[in-house]
DNA sequence: TCAAAAGTGTTCATTATACACCCATGA
DNA sequence: TCATGGGTGTATAATGAACACTTTTGA
């Protein structure tokens, strides 16, 4: 017993000396100040938007901004794109994927700065903006090519974008953009808008009730001022518990 | 002229208290050590393998590990990423792909390390390893969920390899795996290891056959003791100029 | 002459595409 | 009654999947 005790005190010793080494090691290292930025995306209107900001730094004070911040200690990183999007929009029930790090040493006008872009997603009719600091808005995807933006972040939008289209051919992403019930025309819509190119409806149609995720709530649209369609939900149980095949080889 | 001076400088003056702002602001901001970590598959006797070392670190002395290392002062990750390999395997004309960033407090034993996870992809037969510090070798990619990695490791190797079997099947990465000149069997036995299925040999051709990217050299296999297979190369210039198509939605 | 893999076509099922008319509603 | 978009079906083309035999070579 005492024998145990000595040992396993030893082993105690050792292992502190060992992540001692470890410390020691990370020590060496060069570090390098961490931030998020969220390429937030919502739809409305039948078109793409962005949430963009004044940037908050003096000398990029024309131009827009993501929304991002520096990650703290010990934050996981989604962590910090979580609650970058909880402090500027009210938001937490929202999609959000970590896209790419950018590492350009010039980046940042301060010194380097690395940046992990997150891309979200969420349904403009569910949130009101509730702070409206330094011009936070929706911006039209399709006219941000000629707007000034700060650092490299036209670059990260961009970036951001072709993930989403790819992505959004993929997987069910699309209905974090919609309202919950939504209409197959503006789930067409939705999916024109992202992809920028236009669709056969009948064909649409066929192709999402062949996939046979949408629960039809017997519902149907109001406010409309032409005949209401049906309005659907997304089945995200069904969809979970189904495997995806691999979609085969193809290059072209 | 004076004039113009004087606005010149003011204009410097402004710009050069806008910088220190920003660097103000960035020297605010906690740091953190940032490291990169490079699978790098290889594919050899018809299956998919992974470089791996002995860990450098004594606390994981025993436990096997990704070829990394700290990212250097304003050194773009890309280029730490193939500085990586360049020093641990003597190539530099590699395929590189960033994948994904690391960032669980907990992940290193020394304190808070990030990682930023690269993808490469390169053909053993080229390159003989110069260097074998660290038990530096080829390990199948199959017998790696049995071993014990250190650090996040093995869950870095899980991503890249799903990101690996993706990819594959949707650019022409292959053909970084397989000497210059290759036979359709060999073409196979890479895609049938990497995605983990067998295919129809007669289908799988006329997939290749049909993207038309494949260059008959006329040559032939060497040293086999059977019937020897025609070898072609991917003609990379004609894919280059082939924009790829949407491959429509599909989420099943 | 044998073993081992190369090379080759057809059929069938599934999926994608193109396309036009009637219907329900609100104004 | 009209304008607007909702809703539907069919024919054709392209693609994917299943499947077996002959040929060439080296041993």
């Amino acid at each position: 017993m005492k024998q145990e005790a000595t040992a396993q005190s030893e082993f105690r010793l050792k292992n502190e000396g060992l992540i001692n080494d470890a410390k020691k090691l990370v020590e060496s290292y060069p570090r390098v100040p961490i931030t998020v930025d969220c390429v937030i995306f919502g739809f409305d209107e039948n078109e793409l938007k962005v949430l963009l900001i004044r940037s908050d730094l003096e000398i990029f004070k024309d131009k827009w901004s993501l929304l991002g911040d520096f990650a703290a200690d010990n934050e996981l990183l989604d962590d910090a794109a979580y609650r970058v999007l909880k402090e500027r929009t009210g938001m937490d029930d929202v999609y959000l994927a970590q896209v790419k790090t950018f590492s350009r040493p010039n980046r940042h006008p301060g010194g380097r700065v690395l940046t992990v872009a997150y891309c979200s997603l969420l349904n403009i009719e569910h949130h009101q903006l509730s702070k409206m600091d330094n011009e936070l808005h929706w911006h039209a995807v399709k006219t941000i090519q000629e707007m000034d933006m700060a650092f490299d972040h036209k670059e990260i939008m961009n970036e951001c974008y072709c993930w989403l289209q790819k992505r959004i051919q993929e997987h069910p992403l699309g209905f974090n953009l919609l309202p919950e019930k939504f209409s197959l025309r503006e789930l067409q819509n939705l999916y024109e808008a992202i992809l920028d190119i236009k669709m056969d409806r009948r064909n649409f149609r066929k192709k999402f009730f062949a996939m046979d995720f949408l629960i039809d709530t017997g519902e149907f649209e109001d406010d409309v001022p032409h005949r209401p369609g049906k309005l659907y939900q997304f089945d995200f149980q069904k969809y979970k518990h189904t495997k995806k095949k691999w979609s085969g080889i193809d290059f072209g």
